[in-house]
DNA sequence: TGCAATTACATGTATATGCAACTATTTTAA
DNA sequence: TTAAAATAGTTGCATATACATGTAATTGCA
C-alpha cells in the first residue's frame, strides 16, 4: 500500500515554493510578499485598526503586531491613536509606503501572471476554491 | 472592477488554518505538525543524511538544521557521524521518537479524516493536484 | 600529489507565526 | 456608580523559515 499523502505537508511545501516565486519578483525593492500583503490591504482599507487588519489578513493579533514592526521602522506604515477609543491605533500607509506599494504592485502583478501562465486557470481556480473552503473551516 | 485575489495570500491563509487543525489534533502530545512531518519522514527513510531529508521535505538546509534541534533536544531523533563521509550526519528516530510518532500517527490520521469529511474528495484532490504543480515550478 | 572546487552542515541575522500572559481602556451590568 | 467582563494591543517564549556566510571534509583535476 502506498504511503498516504499528508494534506498539510503538501500545502506547506507548495506554499513555500509559491512564496519564493513572489519574493523573487519583489526582492529588488526589498519587500517580501508577506509585507506586500499588508501594504496592499492598507491601500484598500485606508486607515483602520489593527483588529480590522487582523480580520482581513486572518492573522493572529500578536503576529500582526510584529509584522507591522519592520513596516513602521522603515516608515512605510504609520499609526496614530484613535480619538474615539484609547485602546485603538489607527494604521495607514505613509506616502513612502504608498509609493513602495505601487512599485510592488507591478512586480506582484508580474508574479500573478507568471503563476497563471504556469498553472493555468483551471488549477488556479481549484486552488482558490480549495483555499476558500479551508479558511471557512475556522468558522 | 473587483479587487484581484492574491494567490499567495489565499494559500498562506489556508495553510495557516490547515496547520492549526493538525496542530490541534497533535497538541495533547506536545507535537506540532511540522515536527510530526519530520518524524514521519524518518520513520519511512530509516537512517538518512540531512541532505536526503531536505529533499524529501523540500526544506532549506539551514531550516532543517534548526527544525531538528528541538527534536534532538527532546531525544526523539538522534544523529551519528557517517563512517563513509566525515561531513555527514546520519539521522534517525530514537525508540522514544518512534513511540511518539505512533501516538502522533493516530492523531494525524484523525486530522486527515476530519479534513476529508469537511472538504470532500474532489476539493482535496484539487488541492493536492495544485500543490504538486506548484512544487514542480521549482524545477 | 596537491590545490581548487564542491559538498555537508552550522551560524548570524531577520521575518513570520502562535500561544499565553500582561497592560490599559472601555463596556456591561448589578 | 462602580466593579467585573470584554476588548485592543504588547511582550515573553518558542518554533519555522530564508538568505548569506563560515567551517570542515571530500572530490576533481591539473
Amino acid at each position: 500500500m502506498a504511503i498516504q499523502p499528508c494534506y498539510n505537508l503538501a500545502m506547506r511545501q507548495a506554499d513555500r515554493v509559491l512564496t519564493g516565486v513572489y519574493n523573487a519578483y519583489l526582492s529588488d525593492i526589498g519587500l517580501k510578499i508577506t509585507q506586500f500583503s499588508v501594504l496592499r490591504s492598507l491601500r484598500y482599507l485606508k486607515a483602520c485598526s489593527q483588529k480590522e487588519l487582523e480580520k482581513v489578513l486572518l492573522l493572529e493579533q500578536a503576529t500582526l503586531t510584529r509584522n507591522l514592526q519592520p513596516l513602521l521602522r522603515e516608515g512605510w506604515v504609520k499609526r496614530e491613536p484613535s480619538a474615539q477609543d484609547g485602546r485603538v491605533w489607527l494604521i495607514s500607509l505613509t506616502d513612502e509606503g504608498f509609493a513602495l506599494f505601487k512599485q510592488g504592485e507591478k512586480r506582484w502583478q508580474a508574479a500573478q501572471k507568471k503563476i497563471e501562465s504556469i498553472l493555468g486557470e483551471d488549477t488556479l481556480s481549484q486552488l482558490m476554491d480549495a483555499s476558500e473552503r479551508i479558511v471557512k473551516m475556522r468558522e
